[in-house]
DNA sequence: CGTATATAGTTAGCAAAGGTAATGAGACAT
DNA sequence: ATGTCTCATTACCTTTGCTAACTATATACG
């Protein structure tokens, strides 16, 4: 019989790598389901909105690229990207020199949407931020460049 | 025109709140596309295997407080353990008291392959873990816990 | 030159995971 | 005992990711 063994919670014995990896992961999960039940409540999807700050950032990046960028293979990509010309928040042009390849930048819908929604976007999370104390943020801070470059590889 | 505006990488302008979310959620949301696709290759899903993970923790665990643990709605955790119960790694008994409820354990089943499952588990993570220093170790292991706080609320 | 290979994007089809709404069985209060 | 509430489940839809196959263009090389 399971007589609930003396276990602990996840963020128990984060001593080795592999209790570390494990916190992590359930974690990550469940902060990602959070993160994305709210975004739910905005005019476009959690990945939309990535997907279009991205474009954002490299202006005429190519549909390839950008599936590297976000760790997504570029199929995904290409339904994101229709999505987002649909509303009219981005273009597509043609690529100056490869007929092949095709060019993506935020139109000026999408700059005013990301503008505007920007402010409210991470409201849940820049809430809850509010309540940690300045040291919790500091960690948080490092750790998200840490998490960033660990997204990366 | 766009011709690419001074923009910088997510993990830019950390020092605001607001900064720090949107970076958090970015990456947060990648890291985890990244941990999807490893847990792909294992013999159960990331979900259903944090769900078994959860069962093991509070045994004779009903539904609906998994739901809860998991951050789900009801239904979501249906299908998670009724999957879980077609492979014979957790059971459905009746609740002691309460008829309309279920009470769900893991079974033996259940417990090896959480065992056995979770020294390769995290491999993924876990490599990358050790590329890291000490030094980023110990701040990611601060922020696991903040991170679980987090998720929680 | 012209064919063969490689590459970029897309389309088609599939699976996982989540959600809401509706249903059924049981508990419980009046 | 009847009406209301609660828990789990079912049915159905959506989003998002994947792989495989297709199309168009570029490029290498014989």
């Amino acid at each position: 019989m399971l007589t609930n063994p003396p276990k602990m919670s996840p963020a128990a014995n984060l001593r080795s790598d592999a209790g570390l990896a494990s916190a992590l992961r359930v974690t990550l999960a469940r902060l990602n389901r959070r993160l994305r039940r709210q975004a739910a409540k905005h005019s476009l999807t959690a990945t939309q909105l990535a997907t279009l700050a991205a474009v954002e950032r490299h202006s005429a990046i190519t549909p390839g690229e950008l599936a590297e960028q976000e760790k997504v293979q570029p199929p995904s990509i290409t339904r994101v990207i229709a999505a987002l010309d649909e509303r009219g928040l981005i273009a597509r042009s043609p690529h100056p020199t490869d007929r092949r390849q095709v060019t993506v930048s935020v139109t000026e819908a999408g700059l005013a949407l990301l503008k505007e929604e920007r402010r409210r976007k991470e409201a849940w999370l820049a809430q809850r931020l509010k309540e940690l104390t300045p040291e919790e943020k500091t960690v948080l801070r490092q750790a998200a460049q840490i998490l960033e470059k660990l997204s990366k590889i």
